[in-house]
DNA sequence: CTGCGGTATGACGATAGACGCATTATGCAC
DNA sequence: GTGCATAATGCGTCTATCGTCATACCGCAG
């Protein structure tokens, strides 16, 4: 089978580049990870994962914007959750590849 | 359903975010894409995207370390090919999500 | 209104990576 | 061997982004 599929415009190149930035950050990928668990306070974040205040803050905010994580204020504090699934699966599909690779290192090793 | 997975080790998050870093550059993602119609030489793949000749070995290379492309000499040339479907099952989901964010845009404006 | 936790944002240094130019390495013809 | 292609690499510049410090912006108790 040929592969022979339309060449994507530059602008959706540009669009999907953007959205795989935001998860080639591995302190964005922590946040999406520990929110995944469950909706957290800005405090328990910074517990966590040691970032200071000012850059988990900057980090929710891009989050927000590709709208993977959303806030709602409780008071003078502000709950963030994780919004969907697609981190999920595209993390899968990577670890599934990660899993091949080193299979296949594996097998080369073998074969010596 | 609670989404009580668990936390990915840090070496892991930095081989996702790695890989996602890959795919965070619209030329690497332009080449593959070039690259997905068939087999090509550098000579080629210079006249589709315009990229200097330097760039495109450079951003090759990258992707060949990653195993998403590969290489096979015919004499003086180099003829590289995309090696697997990972990356369109990666940009076919994100392109979903960026379809539905876009509905969603839509009907916003209409409900107003 | 004043003070006080909690959060977002402007400014800044540090670092990483893209991109091109020039050079080098490599393989083929002669 | 010399010359002529093509591809890879050293080096420099430039831009973007991280991460921090300091500051401004809330919302609430008193």
């Amino acid at each position: 089978m040929g592969a022979a599929g339309s060449m994507p415009s530059p602008q959706l190149l540009e669009e999907y580049s953007q959205f795989f930035r935001l998860l080639s950050e591995p302190a964005r990928l922590q946040l999406l990870c520990q929110l995944k668990q469950g909706p957290m306070d800005v405090a328990s974040l910074i517990a966590a994962t040691g970032f200071s205040q000012s850059h988990i803050s900057r980090q929710l905010g891009q989050l927000q914007r590709a709208g993977l994580v959303s806030c709602e204020r409780d008071g003078v504090r502000t709950i963030w959750s994780a919004d969907n699934a697609l981190v999920d699966d595209l993390c899968a599909l990577v670890q599934n590849r990660l899993r091949q690779r080193l299979q296949a290192q594996l097998q080369q090793l073998s074969a010596a």
